[in-house]
DNA sequence: ATCCGAACCTGACGGC
DNA sequence: TGCCGTCAGGTTCGGA
């Protein structure tokens, strides 16, 4: 659920729904994520949200001393509830507001967290944090330099998040697919063309996902049970041994750094 | 400094 | 039916 274009998408969506209104109180009934959910978080009563921001994967809810930093995991969700909705299971935090609305946090596998952060810039979980892959700042220049004494594969070095932020498994895989650029390719060995391919083949890539997480978002507000996050057509993540959609030949997998990768033996150089 | 595997968790699925 | 191994869209940490 969680890569970049779902959390954007999530944004976007909870914004209208909290920001400018008055946060009563939170809720914490699993305080043991990726770390324990800050104390300020139990503390909160009666604040303003004045903005949501998103900086890679990571939610930013400002209030007026402070920000909370929400991250999804693997396995998170967030969505908008009337504050009668009876918690389930893996329902782990809720941030109840004054409009009788409800922002409620799922995570089964709990790897997500709910951070406490007041001055951002010294923030452990952001301070590392390279260039956002739809910035200006993430362009061919960048990719090359900081390649240039990396003899690892492209494809982990690709989701690295000191080279970009928002990259995981799977668009790792779609964006080297589209850039044409085998996955195991040593990543200083790129030319200035295919470092500029692939460049923007990771801009196209998040931006059209981005565009089309916006139905997906209607569904997860609706709180259906229904998340249809994969509804864009994916050339190559999970179609191993199917046809490659651009000309025939069957999409290869292997691992990379404990995580699958999928590619196109004839068009991916 | 840099790399890789382990670790954090739960659930779904396939094979025996 | 049940048990076991494997896999899952992320990130940090420790040890080599």
């Amino acid at each position: 659920m969680p890569e970049l274009p779902e959390v954007e998408t999530s944004k976007r969506g909870i914004a209208p729904h909290i920001v400018g209104e008055t946060l009563l109180h939170a809720v914490v009934r699993h305080p043991k994520l990726r770390w324990p959910v800050s104390e300020e978080i139990y503390q909160l009563s009666d604040e303003t949200v004045l903005s949501l921001e998103r900086r890679a994967k990571y939610l930013l809810l400002e209030l007026k001393h402070g920000w909370i930093i929400i991250h999804l995991g693997m396995s998170g969700r967030l969505r908008i509830l009337s504050e009668e909705t009876p918690p389930e299971k893996h329902d782990h935090v809720d941030l109840v507001f004054s409009n009788g609305k409800t922002l409620r946090y799922t995570d089964p596998r709990r790897f997500g967290a709910w951070l406490w952060e007041t001055d951002l810039t010294q923030s452990r979980v952001l301070r590392h944090l390279g260039p956002e892959p739809l910035s200006e700042s993430f362009n061919t220049e960048w990719l090359m330099q900081k390649s240039a004494a990396k003899k690892s594969a492209i494809k982990p070095w690709l989701m690295d998040n000191k080279l970009v932020v928002g990259v995981g498994n799977i668009y790792a895989s779609e964006s080297l697919f589209q850039a044409g650029i085998h996955p195991d390719r040593p990543a200083n060995g790129l030319s200035h063309p295919e470092s500029e391919r692939l460049v923007a083949s990771i801009k196209a890539v998040l931006q059209r996902s981005i565009e089309q997480g916006g139905t997906t978002l209607r569904d997860f507000l609706q709180s259906d049970g229904k998340p249809g996050y994969f509804t864009q057509q994916l050339n190559v993540y999970g179609r191993a041994g199917e046809p490659c959609l651009h000309c025939g030949t069957p999409i290869m997998s292997g691992r990379h750094a404990q995580r699958s990768t999928y590619w196109c033996p004839r068009c991916q150089h």
